[in-house]
RNA sequence: GUGAAUGUAGCUCAGUUGGUUAGAGCACCGGAUUGUGGAUCCGGGGGUCGGGGGUUCGAGUCCCCUCUUUCACCCCA
C-alpha cells in the first residue's frame, strides 16, 4: 500500500535541503551579526496557550490532540506563546534587554496556497525588556539587513511601517469611540486587499458619519508621516505617537536602510495585540502576500502571566521568501551543491580494496571527506563516480602503490602526480 | 470550511470522433576489447493512465463519487 504524503507538507530530497538550509544559515547569520541569542521550545503546547493570545477561534486552524492524560496539546503555529512562556518562567534570571532568535517548524491546518503551506519555518527575532522605538527600529534593521545581504534591492523589497499608538490616536483625535477600534483594525487593514470603492463602503457602514470617513480615507493613503498634520490638528497623545514614528523613521535613515522603508497607515495586522510600531515586509513587483510581518507586543508577557515587559520583534516565513528569491533569480535550481567530497579514492583491482579502507580511514579520521567505490570497476567508471560526488581530488591506487606511490589528481585541471604515501599523509 | 481548475513512467508531457501488447525527451541502471572524469552511441528496467463505481461488445478517452495538487475566498499568529 502507497501512502501519499499529507497535505500541505514537503518532502526534502537533497537539492530542497541545500535550499533550506541555505534559507536558514542565513537567518541565523543575520541574527548572530546583529546580536540575538537562539533559543527554541517544544514543538508541542497546552492547546490554551494559543486561546489566550488569538481566542477560541484558533482551535480549528491548528493540529490539536489529547494526550493519553487527556491534556488538550496542539503543535506549536507561532512560537511567540513560548516564547513568552519561557521568558516568564525565568524573568528575574535572564538579563535584558533580552534579544533572542529562533526558527522554528510551525503547523497550521489551513488549506494550502500560493505562498503558504501546512508546514513550514519561520525565523522569528524579539527583543524583550526594551520601551524604545530602538528596538523597533533594530527588528526592521535585522530584517532588512538579511533581505539585502541576499542581493534584494529596495526597488523589490520595502518594509511598509505604521504604528497601532499613532492609528488610535488619530482615530480618537477625529471622534471615532474607543471601543469602535478593534472592530475598525481589521477593515483598515484590508485597505490594500479592496477595491477602493468598496472599502469606501464598508467603511461608511462601519463609521456612519460622512465627514469621518472622508478624513479616514485621507488618513489612510498618505505615504509620508510629515503629511498627516495637514489633514487634522493633532491633541497631544497623537503629536506625541507621530513624533515617535517620526523618530523611528530619523533611526532607520541613519542605519542606512532609510531606501527599503515607507510609512504606510495601511499597515494595521489584523491581531489584536499590537501596540505600537507595526511593519510588513512586501515585495513591489509581484503580488505575493507579505514576506515578513512584525511589531510591538507590549501587553503580551503580561497576558501570560508574566510582569508588564514591553516587546517587539518579527517573523519571516520560508516559502513566500522562497518564491521571491526564485523569481528575482537569486536562487536557481541546481546552484547549491548537495554533494561534496575533498577526495576520492580510485583502484586498479580488487586487491586493493583493503589499502582504499585505509586510505579513506585515514583522512576521514583528519577530518577529510573522503569516498570510494564499492565495486573495483575500471577506472573510467571510477572517475565518472568522483565527478558525480564533485570530488577535489582523486587518490589513485595502481602498481606504484608497490613503491608506497599514490597517484593524486586533480579534478578541476586535471593534472596528476605521483606522490609517496608518507609523505602526503605528513602533509595534510 | 466555500468555489474553480488539474491528475498518463522518478520529472516534463504526447496519446487522433471510445477500438488491439500506452509512447517520447530528460533522469536512473548497464554496455561500447577491463590505468584516466562531466561528452557521444547502443541497450535496459520502470506505468492496474490518482482511486472506486457506472455506460459500452470495448474506456487513458464519456458520466458520477472520492482523493491529490494548484489557484482564489475565509483566515493569516
Amino acid at each position: 500500500m502507497k501512502i501519499p504524503p499529507v497535505k500541505g507538507t514537503r518532502d526534502f530530497y537533497p537539492p530542497q535541503m541545500a535550499v533550506h538550509n541555505f534559507i536558514n544559515d542565513g537567518w541565523k547569520r543575520a541574527s548572530i551579526r546583529n546580536g540575538f541569542e537562539e533559543y527554541d521550545g517544544p514543538i508541542f503546547e497546552y492547546l490554551k496557550m494559543y486561546q489566550i493570545k488569538s481566542g477560541d477561534e484558533i482551535v480549528d486552524q491548528l493540529f490539536n490532540f489529547k494526550d493519553r492524560g487527556d491534556r488538550h496539546l496542539a503543535i506549536r503555529p507561532e512560537i511567540t506563546p513560548t516564547l513568552a512562556r519561557m521568558v516568564n518562567q525565568q524573568i528575574n534570571a535572564l538579563s535584558k534587554p533580552i534579544k533572542w532568535f529562533s526558527v522554528p517548524r510551525l503547523c497550521r491546518a489551513e488549506r494550502p496556497q500560493k505562498g503558504r503551506l501546512r508546514e513550514f519555518y519561520q525565523w522569528n527575532i524579539d527583543i524583550i525588556g526594551i520601551d524604545d522605538v530602538l528596538a523597533d527600529a533594530e527588528i526592521i534593521f535585522t530584517t532588512i539587513d538579511y533581505l539585502r545581504q541576499l542581493g534584494l534591492k529596495p526597488a523589490d523589497v520595502k518594509a511598509k511601517i505604521s504604528s497601532r499608538k499613532l492609528l488610535a490616536a488619530l482615530l480618537c483625535n477625529i471622534g471615532i469611540p474607543e471601543e469602535k477600534l478593534d472592530s475598525l483594525y481589521p477593515l483598515l487593514d484590508k485597505k490594500a486587499k479592496l477595491p477602493a470603492d468598496t472599502f469606501e463602503e464598508l467603511l461608511k457602514e462601519n463609521v456612519c458619519d460622512g465627514a469621518k470617513v472622508k478624513t479616514i480615507l485621507d488618513l489612510m493613503s498618505v505615504d509620508s508621516v510629515e503629511k498627516i498634520s495637514d489633514i487634522i490638528n493633532l491633541n497631544q497623545e497623537a503629536q506625541a505617537a507621530l513624533d515617535e514614528i517620526k523618530h523611528l523613521f530619523d533611526l532607520l535613515a541613519v542605519m542606512d536602510i532609510g531606501e527599503y522603508c515607507v510609512f504606510d497607515m495601511s499597515i494595521v495586522r489584523g491581531l489584536a495585540y499590537y501596540t505600537g510600531v507595526v511593519f510588513e515586509v512586501h515585495d513591489m513587483v509581484g503580488d505575493l502576500r507579505a514576506i515578513a510581518g512584525g511589531g510591538r507586543y507590549d501587553n503580551l508577557l503580561r497576558d501570560f502571566g508574566g510582569p508588564a515587559i514591553s516587546a517587539t520583534g518579527m517573523g519571516m516565513g520560508d516559502c513566500v521568501l522562497e518564491i521571491l528569491l526564485r523569481q528575482r533569480g537569486l536562487l536557481k535550481d541546481g546552484q547549491l551543491q548537495t554533494r561534496k567530497v575533498e577526495f576520492f579514492v580510485a583502484y586498479v583491482n580488487d586487491e586493493l580494496l583493503k589499502n582504499v579502507l585505509e586510505i579513506t580511514a585515514r583522512l576521514r579520521q583528519a577530518d577529510i571527506s573522503t569516498s570510494f567505490s564499492y565495486k573495483a570497476q575500471n577506472l573510467k567508471k571510477q572517475l565518472k563516480q568522483a565527478a558525480a560526488l564533485n570530488a577535489e581530488k582523486c587518490i589513485i591506487l595502481g602498481d606504484e602503490l608497490e613503491q608506497g606511490q599514490i597517484v593524486i589528481k586533480d579534478m578541476s585541471t586535471g593534472e596528476q602526480s605521483c606522490v609517496d604515501m608518507g609523505e602526503f599523509f605528513k602533509n595534510l
